[in-house]
DNA sequence: CAGGATCCCGCTAGATACTG
DNA sequence: CAGTATCTAGCGGGATCCTG
């Protein structure tokens, strides 16, 4: 049994994982949720807005799976439920299944997935605010290539 | 021409872009830099420590092709010559050439560049702090299934 | 409603070889 | 050193059909 500080221990933890190095685990996570359906299945989940309908609050929202499939257009259902799965996999949302009739399937975020939340939506907002400087970027390199 | 305040234009500019929906520019965006690649090239490139063998501080750092391509282990030069065009065209790097034999080539971030550095870091600490929680949710969730 | 199961195309990542 | 060019295998991802 090692004989270290939980100051030391820290410290190892701090370097156990680096996504710069090949075989690193952290560098198949990255990859994972670098990926544009995540953020939005995550930015869509975080919305703490009021749910149309009713009138909760500041919780974060729980939504169906038809609700997300609106909500993420164009989204096939097999890249909705594969990315879904994945997420639960990981213990970012979780499934609940209510047996009504026809059944009712609701995910939410967990603990684990607000805490990577805000950053999937600073990702999201930063293509929607910068687009404009981005295209005009890609006109301008294109010009002066060709 | 329409007669708007600066602030009415500022809002509208605010609802322009997307994410959500399916044929926004700026959903192809965000697909772009989703992309682990990205993050780790501006994860790198965005490390403002010193450069070794020089003194200097502060400045976000040039690199060379060579160095990018160590640091990023595992990268082939395809998808590292690939996502550094891509990120020059959009403009969050600048690729500059001296003309030393050999050649000499630098990578910089743009201003651009750096308001997007900060989330990339954030997302590869992410994947890096959580990688042990995810594990443990994964070995889980596969016996529970299994 | 919320998927599961298949089929299949396209593109992309990787490996390899070559060059100014 | 910093790439370009070419080839190919593999799989990401859409379309389609089916189900509890």
């Amino acid at each position: 049994m090692p004989t270290r500080t939980a100051a030391q221990r820290r410290a190892q933890a701090k370097v156990e994982y680096d996504a710069f190095l090949a075989r690193c685990p952290s560098r198949q996570l990255l990859d994972r949720i670098s990926d544009k359906w995540v953020a939005l299945i995550l930015a869509a989940l975080g919305s703490d807005g009021p749910r149309p309908g009713t009138g909760c609050v500041g919780e974060p929202r729980a939504m169906r799976y038809s609700e997300l499939s609106r909500r993420l257009a164009g989204v096939s259902q097999k890249m909705l439920t594969q990315t879904l799965r994945s997420l639960e996999r990981d213990g970012l949302i979780t499934r609940t299944v209510t047996p009504t009739v026809p059944v009712t399937v609701t995910y939410e975020l967990t603990g684990l997935g607000l805490s990577l939340k805000q950053v999937m939506r600073d990702i999201k907002e930063w293509a929607e605010t910068h687009m404009d400087e981005v295209l005009a970027n890609r006109e301008e390199y294109d010009t002066r290539v060709a």
